[in-house]
DNA sequence: GTCTATAGAAGGATAGAC
DNA sequence: GTCTATCCTTCTATAGAC
């Protein structure tokens, strides 16, 4: 029956998946979970002992699962201007699909700060720069991304890709009210974004604007 | 005796506000907030009835106050591209001395979607965006700002303001890791966001770009 | 491995004295 | 208006039968 076992507690992780994501850990219900699965509470606790064992497997393979999703942008034999236009793509395809997973991961984290260094510690962030450094020197030279405003740049571009889906009740909210579709805002931003993040980074034209 | 009413009532629902941002709604217990307000559990049901009263006057103030600070941009008599500047500068100041306050409310916001309605229904969105046309026709030409995709700018703007708020785990713990200050990143974020917006909007140099 | 039944604790809410 | 004491429900977790 080890086949089975493996049915019902990937069941049960699945649920939990489905369950914690739709209500955080703190609105989440171990009955819920258990009801979703088609199982009873006892169980759940026969496969992951407490509430935040069960959590934090859930959480790490979600939180791992997104982050994932950066990776392949730094493998890729593209061109800096492509790695752009991919991520973008990719990215919002991914959150289409899993349109809660960013709120859930960052107001968790939010709430228990103590989970990041877990999630950041295999992630070696100046590696990924010197990787993108050696691919694009020139690249970064000519957009003018230095190691002063690297944060700047990349949180923006972030911030373009994940926002839409952190603030998603009210865009869609506003837009139902004035003829607006969120869907379709969504299948235009995968290159809407990529377009105002390269312009943004331009170093043309830089004396036609009146800033000060 | 109704002065000390008052401050009891005041010191209840700052207390409130204190911890419901804090932990959310789920998380947030009433002994907490009577422990935090030196009052007892007995008192928070006879000035608020129920912890939904309660949470629900909290949120109502604190979503108003955050969206009223993105009215001043439409008043002042300013230039569309200090408009930007102004917008930045004030936000991102604003959210500073509340730096929670964005994922609470988009968090409970997206836990109740029923609350938007409520939220949006005083604000008339395409009234302002006349106002904002009316003021700025040229400079809404001069930057291909149109009815088409004022969305995907409006939204791109907002979230170059609140990401930084929502991620702030993430982006703290990683810079941290290799030296670099939140507190300061944020203090250039006021300038470089609204740079970076412009040049974004600005006509020039497409053809230089490489998108298909 | 899966179930039913229940322990045990916690949380929201109310009664009633002052 | 404020307090103590307590009710009642809900929730996590476990015991024990099958």
């Amino acid at each position: 029956m080890t086949e089975n076992d493996k049915l019902t507690e990937e069941k049960i992780f699945e649920s939990a998946t489905e369950i914690f994501i739709e209500k955080g850990m703190d609105g989440a219900r171990m009955k819920d979970i258990a009801d979703h699965a088609g199982i009873n509470k006892a169980l759940l606790h026969y496969y992951y002992r407490t509430k935040d064992h069960l959590f934090n497997a859930v959480f790490e393979k979600m939180a791992g699962l997104m982050f994932k999703k950066f990776a392949p942008v730094f493998d890729e034999r593209l061109s800096f201007e492509d790695k752009i236009k991919f991520f973008f793509r990719e990215h919002i395809t991914f959150l289409q699909q899993n349109p809660r997973l960013p709120a859930f991961i960052l107001y968790e984290l939010s709430r228990h700060p103590e989970r990041i260094k877990k999630l950041i510690q295999n992630l070696d962030v100046e590696k990924l720069w010197e990787t993108l450094e050696k691919q694009h020197e020139k690249d970064l030279k000519k957009y003018n991304i230095t190691k002063e405003n690297i944060p700047q740049f990349m949180t923006s571009v972030a911030a373009m890709s994940v926002f839409p889906f952190l603030a998603k009740p009210i865009i869609s909210g506003v837009m139902e009210k004035i003829g607006y579709n969120f869907d379709e805002y969504l299948e235009q931003r995968k290159s809407y974004a990529p377009e105002f993040i390269l312009k943004a980074i331009s170093k043309t034209n830089r004396d036609e604007l009146t800033l000060t």
